[in-house]
DNA sequence: CTGATATTTCTACTTTTGTGGAAATATAAA
DNA sequence: TTTATATTTCCACAAAAGTAGAAATATCAG
């Protein structure tokens, strides 16, 4: 994973509303949410969700999908995965083995 | 660890610049490593690079401790692996065993 | 004390984000 | 086709972030 990208996702994750959104993705599963759900959980004018929403869908944390009237919105768990990746392998200790 | 914290320090590291200072201060090992090497690695303007530095160390990614003229800075692992260990308990899938 | 080095603070400016009302679009139901 | 529902796009504005030169501060060396 390149920096700038993992830069660009911590960006999106890094405002309270959308990662209280993506928590709220992640509690609905893999079926994904309809975006009307989020709105009513998270109590924000339609406007502002879809900005948010479509910020995290931009850089791959989120994907849609339409069932009729409903968008459903639901994470992409393996990008999360692959940043946490990336903060493991570049931004943590590795102390190599038997040293202490 | 409190959502306003995890998108706080998100924030953060959510800016190519920033983290790619964390990542050199994590190339640098708990002794620190001096704001002047960070510039000279990342080759931006003094200012800039101090204003940068004082975000992560306010959101306690970074400390500081002077020695003589030379200020070093350190990544704080622990607050990184507070980050990570919020991802992945909160935004993470939890699959109970031998579901599947 | 004077000068050199290391880093920050001040200041000003540009760019990017965040916010939300109103109008537009998409889809389904009557 | 009219109407209702779900969501987005457009627009305008306010707030926050990014950038960097210049001046200030801190510390050390002579």
């Amino acid at each position: 994973m390149q920096i700038k990208d993992a830069a660009k996702q911590m960006a999106e994750l890094g405002h309270t509303t959308r990662l209280s959104i993506f928590r709220y993705l992640v509690k609905g599963g893999r079926q994904g949410v309809p975006v009307g759900d989020i709105q009513a959980e998270l109590n924000i004018p339609g406007s502002t969700l879809s900005h948010h929403i479509s910020r995290l869908v931009a850089v791959g944390l989120v994907i849609q999908c339409r069932k009729g009237r409903t968008l459903y919105c639901a994470p992409q768990y393996s990008k999360l995965d692959e940043l946490i990746d990336f903060l493991k392998d570049e931004c943590c200790i590795h102390e190599t083995a038997a040293e202490d």
